[in-house]
Order: C-alpha cells, then structure tokens, then sequence
DNA sequence: ACGCATGCTGTTACCGCTAACATATCGCAG
DNA sequence: CTGCGATATGTTAGCGGTAACAGCATGCGT
C-alpha cells in the first residue's frame, strides 16, 4: 500500500485540530460543526473549509459523554434472515429518518439468553431508547428495561404485559380469526405445521388462539407437525407430504408462517390436488414473496410496516397520543382470503 | 406505570454509586467489572454483590472515551431485504461472537449518498474497523475510509481497487462462467433479467462478464428487460412473459438474482414448457429458498457466509495471512447446474 | 535482617467534547 | 454619553470512566 498522496492520517484528528487551522477556539469550531448558537458568517466558512481540508470527523463518543445525549436508538430483534424483520427495520428507519436518531441493531437468534446479554450490551452504549421485541424476557432484562430511565417499546405482540408501551397485534386473536374464517368456509379436518422453536411466543400464541376458536367449534387439530431450521420453504413441502401421508383425511393446512405455507402450496399444486376445494392452506405473514406464487396462499398481514413506524414514533415523541409512556398500541391485521380458502 | 416495588431509578448509576454501595474505589469496581488486574475475591465478590443489586450498567461512552477502545465494527450494506446481507451478517457475528467485537449495521439502500452519511455517521463512533460493501464509493466516503486508520475490508466483490483488503468473489468471471456453460449445452438465443438499479455495480458486472463470453463465442444478447422494486418473484414471473412474448426464440433465461429466477422458473413450469429442453434458467447468488422448487435453479453461490467470516477475521486480526492490511482475498463460486441447464 | 517481587488498592491526570457562564464589541434608545 | 440588549467568541469545569503510577502489606530467597 503506498501512502496516500495528501496529508498521512498520523493520528485521528480532534477539535484543537481544527481550531489551530482555522485560528478559532476548539468552542467556535463545536458550535459551526453542530450547527448550534451564534456564528459570524465569515468564521463559520473558515472552519467549514478547514474541517473538509482535514478530513475531519467529530467524535461523538466524547460529544456524547459531554452532552449526556445519544442518538442512538437499540433495536433488538430475534432475527434477520425471515422477511418479518427486515420490514419492521424499514418501518423504523423510515419515521427515524428526519428526527437525527439513528437505528442500531441487535439480533438474539430467538435466545432469552443472548436477548438479555445484547440488551445489556447496548444499554451501555445510553441509547435514546429502545425497541424490542416480544413482551418475554428473562427477569435481569426485563429489570434492566425497567431501570434505564428511557422509552421502551415491545413490538409485534400485545398479548402480556409491557414494561413501559407496546405496539403490535394480537396474535392469539389472529389465530383465532384464521380459524374462524377455515370453519365458516366449511372445513373439518384441520392440521397445523409450524416453527419447534420454543421461543416464538407469537407462533405459540397463534397456535392457542386457533385451537381456542376450533374447540370453541367442538373441533380439534387431526395432526400437527414441527420443524426447525432449514430452507423453510423445502420444510414447508417435506412437512406437508408428511401430514398428507400421515393423515389423508386433512382437509386443511395452517401454517405458521408463509414461507413454509408457499412450500406446502407448490407441493399440493405439484400433486395436482384441488385447491381451495380438496384442500385448503393458510399461513402467517402477508410476506410480498406470496404475490409471485401461481395461487395466491391466504394470509393475515402482522402490520410489520406500521409496527415500525408507530414504535419509532414513540421513541421519538412525535406519537399522536398525548400520554408519557406506557401506552399499548394495538393494530389490527386484515385476513386475506387468496385463493386456498373456498368460498 | 405504578412505580417499581424496589429502588426507583431517580438517575443513571455511574461506577461511583457502586463504589459507595461496596466501599472500595471506583478503580477497584472498574476492575472487577472488567475483570481486569488482580483483586481479592472476598472484594471481588463484595462489589459484584453490589452491582448486581443497584442493577448497574457501565457506560461505555465513558469507557470507551478513556481507554481510546470501542469494540464496534462498522458493518455497512445496501439492503437487509435480499436474503444476501443477512446471510452475510450471520458469517461476521459468528466469527466475531468471541473476540469481544460486535456488528453494528448501517444500511445505505444502494444510495452512494446515502453510504458516504452513514459511514461518517459510524465513523464518528471510532469503531475498530469497517466492513464495507462494495468497491464503488464517493471519493469523499473513499477518503474517509483510507484516513481513518482502523482496519477496512470491502466486500462482495474484487474486480476493482480496494481501499485496504477485500474479500470477495469476481462477478465479471461469474458472468464469463455462467455464459460458457450455457453456450457449452447448445443453447444460443440468450436473453437477460435483472435489475436496473444503476448502483448495483455487482449485477452489471456479471451482466459485463456474460456479454464478454458470448461475444467471445460469436453471440450475443437476444433481449433483454430490467425492473426494479416490487416483489423479485412476481416482477421475475412478469418479465419472463414479457420476454417469451416479445422474443419467442428465446431458448435461455439469465436471470441477476435468484428470486427472480425463481418467479420465471414458476412461471415456465405454470406454462407447461419443457425445462431444461426448450428453455433453460439460471440465476445468481444461491439462495436457500431454492431447495424448496419444484425444480432446482441453474445458480453461482455468492459465498456469502465465507465473505462475512473471512472480513471478520481480517477486522479481529486472527486471519491466516501475517500481513498487515492491503490483502485481496478472492473467493471461488461453484456454478451449481441444478435441474434448468440441459446435460 | 534485607531486598525485592507480588498482590491488592488508591490517586491523579487525562480522553475529546459541550453546557454554562464570562467577556468583548457594537448599535442604538434614552 | 450612558446603559443595555444582541451578537460573537472565549474560558472553565466537568461528563464517567481508565491508564499509569504510587502506596503498602506480605512472603520469600539469601
């Protein structure tokens, strides 16, 4: 590597840095590059010129120590890789945008253990507030929450008790809808297929929902079926044929997420049965990736768009409602019948 | 919100508070919380007591402000949406998981604008290095990185001038690669699909590389159609009708992504063709979501997981390699024939 | 007995920046 | 001319930790 043809970087430059080149004090300089008090026209220009010349950067560890103020807004959330969270992110990033926070995340692989340890560590770093979500965490973070002195927001789910506010759906009522909606349609011999994981609540509270309203109907699940990891939408196939096999008389198929619901529908279509008539599916999700399937799977949509907007607007105390803290915001997903319900 | 039944959180607890609850010096806490020095372990036990107790939290402003350590890695990338990045992700969290390091992502949407603030934003924080997508940066983003003095690695992709390391494969050989093998099976009216997005670098690049290696063989493209935004498995369903109706002598899809491949795929088995033996199809990336078609898709892993590990492993300096800085590591895609190239 | 390494704890001086206050300088009403 | 508010800049004192070094026992080889 040869040395860049202009200054070396010797060492990271600070304010002095930029004071002595533009002959003002370190304080002047602060006040142009914040953009904050009063600053002759002419001065301003000189130090806005010195910093580009210099290439350099402010330090907001030591801004941030000295105004007791962070930017910063912790996101903490079980995973990346499953379409659900990466909409959630955009909703937040999107309403963060012009409020000068800033989103930074942390991933838990849907462990209580590594919530809790990601917690601590970015509490540490004195966000603005945090988001997070799921309303179950161990007791030390659930404390820590309690403690930091900042807005916490639970996202996706409202079925418990927040620490602070909460925004999100009730899963165990979208269960329950779902189910209403395979009844009414006529279906009998219901199985589901989902997620092992033990700490998706949300599964779990869907799957509690749907069975309330089933047995509300004097119905129960004729089979279920778990998986965990793997390429959810060969699970969703393998499973499937699994269930059919097992037991031919299913009529209907209730997924725990989409991406496994799209791999039983290319399965069922694959096999040529009749869908919606023969058999019918439903998943969880309204993830966009359905729109390109031969047959739209019927769907319920979590609000992952509006979830991030609406915790995002909390944090940044631009929410509509008035109240300090401690509100829960419940949104209302919309089922989406497709084409694998009949009726 | 009733206030908590133990100790309200009146102000922040700094490591005094600690001292005080243990009766030692602030030194001596910082020790133990760090577990760095010697100290009894009747003290040792006395402050973690209280600690844990008073539910403190060290401030790593504070820490990292006087220790002129952060152990923050910079990770920089256009998009968590595409199933590429989070697959990347989970490569550097696993490797940097024990070496005290931790991610933090920032999302630039493609927009070189956009990733110039967001690196100087994150820059600002002193991370100990920076992980970077790309080789195409503003010169001021480029600038900024090569002053910066901490560890750079660019990723993704090596056809180009890193500012330090890079770790990547080389997108135009993936194109050359890609086309041969087509033309190797006999197939000659070629066509292509994929995004527009002009800041895509890595897609024109295999877009380059493809041409390259038709020319070479005396052929070129047949037709061509780009989109952008919108579902990828739908928008792929839509231009493969686009390009079959418009260019019915097709006899080959070349698709920049996978998903979108995956939508062409759908829609070529809807309409009874005969896959491989009237139309082939391949895309890029290797994607998961693959394994659960009905047909395998002709792809080239991006050796995504390997380009997190290997960038991560440069940052924490346990890399093979004894060189200081300034490597370029290319990585090898195997080009995976599936079910949708014949022969 | 002495010297010296070792274990444990405390003291001091910052890290780089900003809040709060102090100090010019100037225009202008009284 | 005086006084006072607005404007523009500088000075001081931290923010909450940690590095570096300074005590002060204690143990041990010689």
């Amino acid at each position: 590597m040869s040395k860049p043809p202009t200054l070396e970087p010797r060492r990271t430059l600070t304010l002095r840095d930029v004071s002595e080149a533009s002959g003002v004090s370190e304080m002047t300089v602060s006040r142009v590059l914040r953009n904050r008090g009063d600053v002759s026209d002419s001065t301003r220009e000189r130090v806005q010129e010195a910093a580009r010349r210099l290439g350099y950067v402010p330090n907001k560890i030591a801004g941030a120590l000295a105004s007791q103020r962070v930017n910063l807004v912790a996101v903490i959330i079980p995973s990346l890789s499953n379409m659900v969270f990466p909409e959630v992110m955009t909703g937040i990033s999107d309403t963060l945008e012009d409020t000068g926070l800033q989103p930074v995340v942390g991933v838990t692989n849907y462990s209580p253990d590594r919530e809790e340890s990601v917690l601590y560590e970015m509490l540490s770093w004195r966000p603005s507030g945090v988001i997070i979500a799921g309303l179950e965490h161990t007791d030390a973070a659930r404390a820590m929450l309690a403690q930091a002195g900042i807005p916490i927001v639970e996202i996706m789910d409202i079925d418990g008790t927040p620490v602070d506010s909460a925004v999100g759906i009730s899963h165990r009522r979208a269960g329950r809808q779902m189910a209403e909606a395979i009844i009414a349609a006529g279906y009998r011999n219901i199985a589901f297929l989902g997620t092992m994981m033990p700490h998706d609540h949300r599964a779990r509270k869907r799957l509690e929902g749907f069975e309330d309203a089933l047995a509300k109907a004097g119905l129960s699940l004729v089979d279920r079926e778990f998986y965990s990891g793997g390429s959810a939408l060969l699970k969703g196939r393998e499973m499937t044929e699994a269930v059919l096999t097992r037991s031919p008389q299913v009529d209907f198929l209730y997924y725990s997420n989409d991406m496994i619901g799209a791999g039983g529908l290319l399965y069922c279509l694959h096999k040529g049965l009749d869908v919606p008539g023969q058999i019918g599916l439903a998943g969880f999700n309204g993830v966009e990736l359905l729109d390109g399937l031969p047959r739209k799977l019927a769907t319920m949509d979590a609000c992952r768009l509006e979830i991030g907007r609406v915790a995002a607007e909390i944090i940044a105390g631009k929410h509509s409602s008035g109240t300090i803290g401690g509100e829960v915001i419940e949104l209302f997903p919309t089922l989406q019948k497709g084409d694998t319900i009949r009726g």
